[in-house]
DNA sequence: CTATAGTTTGAAAGCGCTTTCATAAAAGCG
DNA sequence: CGCTTTTATGAAAGCGCTTTCAAACTATAG
């Protein structure tokens, strides 16, 4: 009976057991490194491991345990090259602590997310991560009281939840006075989708940075954009159509600036020659844009791993860490000193 | 005892099971479709199911069961845009049979990917897609020997695999010819890492148009590559610095042909004015490309959706289906008729 | 040298399901 | 209407591990 699992004929913990010539309990504590093992039988069962090939089964673990040693991870979309980024960071982290990710996408919208935590839950996840997601804070706070929860992008405090925020508004700040010093006066801000607590960040920076330049800003300049291409060359269009000046565009993100840049492309404008042009988050693409994208990087790797750090602390019982790594400006080629019309 | 885990205190199948009237094992068979259950009770274990919210403990399913309900996907980058949407294409056919994916990467390195399937086997998945691997057929069959497996990106005759090949020879063919019709005669070709059985086939496709046309192919004009932009970049100057002269630009992948661009606008040379570039893989962002990359569209969601499905298919005892979308270019602007000596 | 406390270890009882096996009920048949 | 064949159901035996509990030691003290 039971031949077809038996078929598979993998190594169980008992056959250690027995070539150890001590009990599974024993094995299992010293695969757990939960109790004291005398010195003695630790080398043997080692050894007989190693000889075996032993591997533990995870869900005979999972389920003698009551702990599935994974977690999991809400993202906004698999595809996207930043949260790739951030998904891998967390791989690398969670893997050396023998937890396994298990990945799930919201699509940027709030009920799916909510979902996403059913699934999650579903799947007896740990602990979970969002990653900048669009479900409330009470949500989070709720989800909490069950699970350990890292949320990135936002800061709240809760019981039970740590947040890891980058500061998008310093980023915003630092490209908008990286246009001013080159210069520029007409500054466009193409925004991210305001839904997005990011997006108002980065949309403060750039007013605050412009107040503190003595500057007001000029709600013409200041175009709706989605965070997507599209967007971003939509604005531009928008820009030129309604015949406002402007010698620099900042993008709320990569993605916008890059459309923007083809806007003006189309229009012969050149970048950065007639205009300027910064974006947000430092794509790997970025470098390679034509010309180079100057542009705020958004160190979504070591975002990554500093919450699987965290999430990892959480789940030892530790306090979790929670600092995060400093916006920083990447110049390269799309912005440059402003000359005035030079523009033919 | 065992407080803390009952503390959880989820539902259990027997709690679905008294309330509904039946045996824990009826309600097991209705929630597998395992065997006939009278239209009456099946009614009242669902109810009971919706009534109590439960939800199965897969680690539980799994150990009983003796499959783990999950596959494993060897991609080779978890923040590569182009993989990313293969895996996003494989997540939403798997989930909708109710397997789960789980990713691992091998970061193009045939030891790695080796290591990768020892980690998949030791988490005990039902079968593994291994997303263009740099593993031996050979490796591949073997691993075959125990676990259903599909392989994209090579054509492989196995049993208890299924081999998915996307016709690069053809798109390459396209991508030429489409050089050729323009007018365009020299026609430098940046090839990918060569060792990667995509890249010969891509490199074929361009000799074979060549020679269609009645064309030799001038070994000036390859140029190898990396698959990575830098080396569309370098591959550029290389061909400028050995006085090479050519008019159109056909890189093996989106990311070569974008740094190529770059070289090329860093040397004032205009796409595609002076220059066409075409591409393939048609990256999200080749689309917002100034100007926008005009390039063979590899369908790699589609690809992601077939592999899984393919799966399934095997997982289920059925022959596998492994037909895959054709090839087909994009036109979009970065190529132009060739207009001689209108390069300055 | 016996009593007490402290360690190390193994037997056994689960974890929450699936599946086999056996039984009871229903159906088919002459 | 008794008999065999089929079908629906439940009891119970695992799946491979962790963890409790108690027994068997070893060390310490009285």
């Amino acid at each position: 009976k039971r031949a077809i699992a038996a078929a598979k004929s993998v190594v169980k913990i008992e056959m250690v057991a027995q070539m150890a010539g001590v009990s599974a309990s024993t094995v299992s504590r010293i695969l757990n490194g939960t109790a004291v093992v005398s010195a003695a039988k630790k080398l043997a069962v080692d050894a007989a491991i190693a000889h075996l090939g032993f591997v533990p089964n995870p869900m005979a673990r999972s389920l003698a345990g009551g702990r599935s040693l994974s977690v999991g991870i809400i993202t906004q979309a698999v595809d996207s090259p930043f949260y790739g980024m951030a998904m891998r960071g967390i791989e690398v982290q969670l893997d050396a602590a023998g937890y396994s990710p298990l990945f799930v996408s919201g699509h940027w919208h709030a009920d799916e997310e909510a979902r996403c935590i059913e699934t999650l839950r579903a799947r007896r996840v740990d602990g979970i991560i969002v990653l900048t997601g669009r479900l409330s804070d009470a949500a989070l706070r709720t989800c909490a009281k069950t699970l350990p929860v890292v949320v990135t992008g936002r800061t709240l405090k809760a019981p039970n939840l740590a947040s890891l925020n980058f500061d998008n508004f310093e980023g915003a700040l630092l490209a908008t006075q990286h246009l001013l010093d080159l210069g520029h006066r007409d500054i466009a801000f193409i925004t991210g989708d305001l839904a997005h607590p990011d997006a108002n960040e980065r949309l403060r920076g750039y007013h605050v940075a412009l107040e503190l330049a003595g500057l007001e800003v000029n709600p013409l300049l200041v175009v709706p954009g989605t965070f997507l291409e599209d967007s971003g060359l939509v604005a531009v269009e928008r820009l030129l159509e309604i015949g406002q000046g402007f010698s620099a565009i900042f993008g709320a993100n990569d993605q916008m600036a890059l459309g923007a840049s083809l806007a003006l492309h189309r229009r012969k404008i050149r970048v950065p020659q007639d205009v300027s042009v910064v974006g947000f988050d430092d794509l790997p693409l970025s470098r390679f844009a034509t010309p180079p994208l100057t542009t705020v990087h958004y160190p979504a790797n070591e975002l990554g791993q500093m919450a699987a750090a965290a999430m990892l602390q959480m789940l030892r019982g530790e306090k979790p860490l929670t600092a995060v790594p400093v916006p920083r400006l990447v110049v390269r080629e799309s912005a440059q000193r402003f000359a005035p019309e030079r523009r033919s």
